[in-house]
RNA sequence: GCGAGAGUGGCGGAACUGGCAGACGCGCUGGACUUAGGAUCCAGUGGGUAACUCCGUAGGGGUUCAACUCCCCUCUCUCGCACCA
């Protein structure tokens, strides 16, 4: 055995070794639990970053892990490679995004072999090839087919220099990221996938991720955002129209003093007609600080009260949420106090806070004794709130409503709005549909073709995929490059055979990878075929069956909605298609920290990078692996430090020394014990029995939350105490070689390369890989002598060595006849004792 | 503003259901070996004190025999949402 660790050739060896042997492909096999470990797949940028090296050395150390312990393992890697980086690249230095993309997938690909990591390579998804992106093309026509996929007019980011759409992270503060132009809306016709549909289901699922975050959930739900309310029509007075308004506050409708309504409500056209009106709103502040309005001179008669108020335009209502339009109760709502406030608006209180309901009662009020707390407390003069009181409360000046509490108030205003016919129930969201249209090249082209006659034609399945033309000219301008392909966009209708126009937008690049995870599961790229016969028949049989949903996914926190929440869609579609039976994708989710270098996260710009390949070079993937594993738990935040990584390498030399020192005893066998040792010879050995802790508290940290960071905290000790270790017996010599073998075993995830090596050298015949994790006997593991702490009053005064297992007298009387501690207590009367088993006793004097 | 999370040595971080605060690593100090050490090995390392010991988990209060851990208040930081009616 060599004397120094080289983990160049090591590394070398062991990755050309295992990719002989395929050992990472699998198959579906029913006799052996499955676990699909999935880490998010990487968009083909150049390089592999930090960032990745952490998201996939957990996920390596995680299938890893599994596998010893028996699982059937799918571990796959694929390229989330369609978007707007490869166009750009291709327009700046001449390049083909084919070129560029495919460029990039080898170079990555290179270098994630190199790191080690177990992946079945043969189920390889790459997005922008024709066999993963037909279909697709084919779950749009299935959704096209089931209602979810429609077309309808929308606005978009348009920068009017580039003369090209942009994506809402490319709009920096209105501008152009580009070239810094003051961007516009346009409105352009748009493909929508109906999202909302499942908006409800996604919402109650929700709760039924209990492997998740709760942070990533409740940002799900934020993001849905539901709320329940009512929506009431207000008749226009001296007109034939009503304005439907939508809120959650029915309780203080008999407060509505004024309406405000959005700027592109499409009343605001039809009933303003007047110049200086129409000026004045189109003039309103886009700033959401200031409150600014104009009133429309039309008034809108309240359902309940029969009172006429006017009808206000407010910068700050939103067309897009609700109806577009809201009665403003200046009294309850903040915003519509403020703008009473500056227009001189009436404010009618109608919610009182409960203890002075009472003194209402007692007819003492008028305006303001419901005065927001902070105000009551500061003794404002009464009749003059300076805040809204938005809380509930107990209704006043509400008709037959009044003395309710708002609670049951928001029951009972809303059912009898609904019996009058003045307005119904619903339930909003704030969750929008997904619009997929993109005016780009580099996508999955939307399967639709526009006849003349026959208007919209979806693509025939039988002529899928729709493939992306390879000759195209990239220049920056113009709206969807696909639309200069004259060869692409004309063909014939697939109906009636006239000439007709494809589509000339591409998907979203979130569609391709909102079901790579099934992909995956099918097999990869050349595998993926949502209709073969065995599809339709027996369910469970199937591959998808079989691996779904991913038991651990792994990723950064940046994804926790969209992509997240669109694969939880896709997964729930797919499932309405008939093709699994299963409701959410992702079993349990570990959203890993940032690295962090000098305080930030490692950025290009900030010119803090650290590049895994000097790194690997350097040191060895191993200590690159043991590093990141070890510098912070997953979860976390992860502050880079080479240092840190000087010292994993240590650790890593330690181990070969180690090994080294005994190679040769440890290569001759029969002299080792059984992995599981329990025969009496060896029970005294403190060894042996620090073995055994290790092993459980590893197995511990692994299985309770992945805090492989104190997994190897412990592995450490025990080297150091393998380390420590003078054999001087046979025994000892063979209590040695089994805690050797063990500690090759808990290491083998983290740093598999010196553990297949040292394996080999202490003379073992198959692969780490094929053995099974340790397994810790709890006798063996048991301390046969304890620290006992002495406490009086709680404070530490002594400790000493007692045998375990001491019944509690026998534990107080030990304690006692501590000669320091009786000289403690001299003299002072003893009130009480506690005894902690196996731990301290504290005595009260 | 609302919501979530965090605050422990010089640093990264341990401490599982309340039971020795600081595991493990980095750094630092001293020593050994050495032509040399930025290699390796050994010892030490929260702060104050000569010492008994005392003080220490953002700050303040509380519960308890016992609090990093539970409860209340305050401060700071990070992230997410931000006129959602």
């Amino acid at each position: 055995m060599e004397e120094k660790y080289n983990p160049e050739d090591i590394e070398k060896k062991w990755q050309a070794n295992w990719e002989q042997r395929n050992l990472f492909a699998v198959k579906e096999v029913s006799s052996s639990p499955k676990f699909y470990c999935l880490e998010m797949f990487p968009y083909p940028s150049g390089k592999i970053h930090m960032g990745h090296v952490r998201n996939y050395v957990i996920g390596d150390v995680i299938a890893r892990y599994k596998r010893m312990r028996g699982f059937n393992v799918l571990h796959p890697m694929g390229w989330d490679a369609f978007g707007l980086p490869a166009e750009n690249a291709a327009i700046k230095h001449r390049v083909h995004p084919a070129k560029w993309t495919f460029e990039n997938i080898d170079y990555m690909k290179s270098q994630l072999k190199k790191m080690g990591l177990s992946y079945d390579w043969e189920r390889e998804v790459t997005t922008c090839k024709p066999e993963y992106y037909k279909w697709n093309q084919w779950l749009f026509l299935k959704m096209l087919e089931m209602g979810l996929a429609y077309k309808k007019a929308s606005s978009v980011n348009w920068c009017p220099s580039c003369d090209t759409v942009l994506a809402n992270e490319q709009v920096i503060d209105e501008k152009c990221w580009r070239c810094d132009n003051i961007v516009i809306q346009k409105k352009l016709e748009q493909w929508f996938f109906k999202i909302t549909n499942y908006a409800e289901e996604l919402l109650s699922d929700a709760d039924a991720l209990a492997g998740w975050p709760e942070k990533v959930v409740t940002m799900q739900r934020n993001w849905i955002g539901r709320s329940e309310g009512v929506e009431v029509d207000f008749r226009i007075v001296d007109s034939d129209k009503s304005i439907r308004i939508f809120t959650t506050r029915q309780d203080t409708l008999y407060g509505a003093t004024f309406m405000s309504i959005a700027k592109k409500h499409p009343l605001v056209e039809e009933l303003v007609k007047d110049e200086k009106t129409i000026k004045d709103i189109e003039s309103l502040s886009e700033d959401p600080e200031k409150k600014e309005g104009v009133f429309t001179g039309f008034y809108a008669e309240n359902p309940l009260t029969g009172d006429r108020i006017p009808i206000w335009v407010a910068n700050f209502v939103l067309m897009e949420y609700g109806t577009g339009a809201v009665m403003a109760v200046p009294a309850h709502d903040q915003r519509d106090f403020d703008f009473a406030k500056k227009y001189d608006l009436p404010i009618k209180e109608v919610i009182v806070l409960e203890n002075s309901a009472e003194a209402r009662k007692r007819g003492s009020a008028e305006v303001g004794a419901g005065l927001a707390p902070a105000q009551a407390e500061k003794g404002q003069p009464q009749g003059l709130p300076l805040q809204a009181f938005e809380e509930d409360g107990i209704l006043v000046n509400s008709g037959q409503f009044s003395n309710l509490h708002s609670k049951e108030a928001r029951e009972q205003i809303a059912d009898y709005l609904e019996q009058k016919g003045f307005g119904k129930k619903v339930v909003n969201y704030k969750l929008r549909d997904w619009g997929i249209s993109r005016q780009r090249y580099w996508g999955t082209p939307i399967p639709i073709i526009y006849c003349n006659s026959c208007g919209i034609v979806p693509v025939p399945e039988d002529q899928l995929p729709v493939v992306l033309p390879q000759d195209i000219m990239l220049r920056g301008k113009g709206a969807s490059p696909l639309a200069e392909a004259a060869d692409f966009v004309n063909t014939k209708c697939p109906k009636c055979d006239a000439p007709a126009k494809r589509e000339t937008d591409t998907m979203d690049t979130f569609v391709d990878s909102s079901w790579y995870f099934i992909a995956y599961a099918l097999g990869g790229n050349d595998k993926i075929n949502f209709t073969t016969k065995s599809n339709v028949g027996a369910i469970h049989e199937l591959p998808l069956q079989y691996w779904m949903p991913v038991d651990q996914y792994i990723g950064g926190i940046e994804h926790a909605v969209l992509h997240l929440l669109y694969s939880r869609f896709f997964t729930k579609v797919i499932r309405d298609i008939g093709l699994i039976n299963i409701n959410e994708p992702f079993t349990s989710l570990l959203t890993q920290g940032m690295v962090i270098k000098d305080g930030a996260k490692m950025s290009k710009s900030k010119g803090n990078v650290v590049d895994p390949d000097f790194l690997i070079n350097k040191y060895g993937t191993d200590t690159v692996r043991v590093f990141c594993m070890f510098a912070a738990p997953p979860e976390r935040d992860l502050e880079w430090s080479d240092q840190g990584v000087e010292g994993a390498y240590r650790f890593l030399n330690r181990i070969w020394g180690l090994v080294h020192k005994y190679s040769n005893e440890l290569r001759v066998t029969g002299n080792g014990l059984k992995d599981k040792a329990n025969s009496l010879v060896t029970r005294h050995s403190s060894l042996l029995r620090k073995t055994h802790q290790t092993i459980k508290k590893i197995t511990g940290s692994i299985e309770r939350d992945y805090h492989f960071n104190t997994a190897i905290a412990a592995l450490m000790e025990l080297v150091n105490e393998i380390t420590a270790f003078n054999p001087d017996s046979a025994n000892d010599r063979r209590v040695l070689k089994f805690s050797i073998r063990q500690m090759i075993l808990l290491l083998s995830p983290f740093a598999p390369h010196i553990a297949e090596e040292l394996w080999e050298q202490i003379g073992e015949k198959e692969s780490v890989l094929k053995e099974s994790w340790p397994v810790w006997d709890e006798e063996i593991a048991k301390e046969d002598e304890i620290e006992l702490v002495i406490q009086i009053n709680g404070k530490l005064r002594g400790k000493i060595m007692i045998p375990a297992g001491l019944d509690d007298d026998a534990v107080k009387e030990k304690a006692f006849s501590d000669p320091k501690i009786q000289e403690q207590i001299r003299g002072k009367t003893l009130k009480k004792i506690v005894v902690v088993k196996g731990k301290l006793v504290n005595m009260v004097v």
